[in-house]
DNA sequence: CAGTTGCTTAAGCATTCACTTAAGTATCAA
DNA sequence: TTGATACTTAAGTGAATGCTTAAGCAACTG
C-alpha cells in the first residue's frame, strides 16, 4: 500500500515519455527481447535499455534474461494502480458535480 | 484526437509529480484558489503557480480569474483521456491472457 | 489615499532526463 | 575457436524540471 503510492511517481513519470509508452502499448500485445521492443525506434540501443529500466523500476514491466536474450512482459499491478488512481479521482469529482446539479435542482424548485 | 494524443505526454508527466497529483486530488473536492491549493505545501507561492501552469497546460485542470483571485478547477476530459488508455492497454494484455489461457487449456485436453 | 492581499514576472541554480558514442561481456553457431 | 549476436557498462552532453528569491502589479480594505 505505502509502496503503491510512492512507485505512482514512477508510473506516471514512466508513462510521460512516448516512447515508454509505445513499448507499453508493444507489449500489452505480448512479450519481446529487448531488440524486439527497440526495432521501432530511431534511437541506440542503449537508450533503450535505459528506458527499459524506467519502465522496470515503475513496476510496469517485468524481464527476466535467458542465455544472451532478455525476454520483457507487463505487469499488470502497475497499469491497475494507475487505473484505480485515475478512477477513484474521477468518482470523486463525478460526485461533486453529481451534489452540484442536486443543489442547483433544489434551488430552482424554491424559485418555482 | 491528434490532440489527446499529444496531451497524453503533459499528462502523465502532470501526474508524475506528487505535489501536483495532491493539487488534483484537492480540486476533486471541488474548486479552490490559488492560495488555498497552496496552503498544504511546503514550497514557495510561485512553485505553486508553477505545478498548476503544468497542470492547466496539460489540460487537468481550468482556471479562470476573478477580480485578484485565480479560480482552479478539474478538468475532467484530462482524466478521461488518461482513463481511456490505460483502459485500453489493459484490456489488449487480459484478451492476451485469456488467449493464452484458452490455448493451455486446450493443449492440456489434448493430453488428456 | 495607504496598506494589505493575491497573484505574477523574472532570473538564477542544482538536479534529473533523454539521449549519444565507445568499449565491454557473455552466449550461441559453425 | 572464431565470429556474430544480444545485450551491458560507462561516460559525457545539452535541455528540461523543480525549485528559490526578489521585485512587481492590480484590486480590495479601511
Amino acid at each position: 500500500m505505502l509502496k503503491q503510492l510512492q512507485r505512482l511517481d514512477e508510473i506516471f513519470q514512466a508513462l510521460a515519455d512516448p516512447s515508454r509508452r509505445g513499448m507499453v502499448e508493444r507489449l500489452c500485445l505480448g512479450p519481446a527481447s529487448v531488440s524486439e521492443l527497440a526495432k521501432p525506434f530511431a534511437m541506440s540501443l542503449p537508450a533503450v535499455v535505459q528506458h527499459l529500466q524506467v519502465l522496470e523500476a515503475s513496476g510496469l514491466v517485468r524481464t527476466e534474461k535467458v542465455g544472451r536474450v532478455r525476454t520483457c512482459r507487463i505487469d499488470d499491478a502497475a497499469l491497475q494502480t494507475v487505473e484505480r488512481w485515475v478512477n477513484d479521482r474521477r468518482k470523486l469529482w463525478e460526485r461533486r458535480l453529481d451534489r452540484l446539479g442536486d443543489f442547483l435542482a433544489e434551488e430552482n424548485e424554491d424559485k418555482s
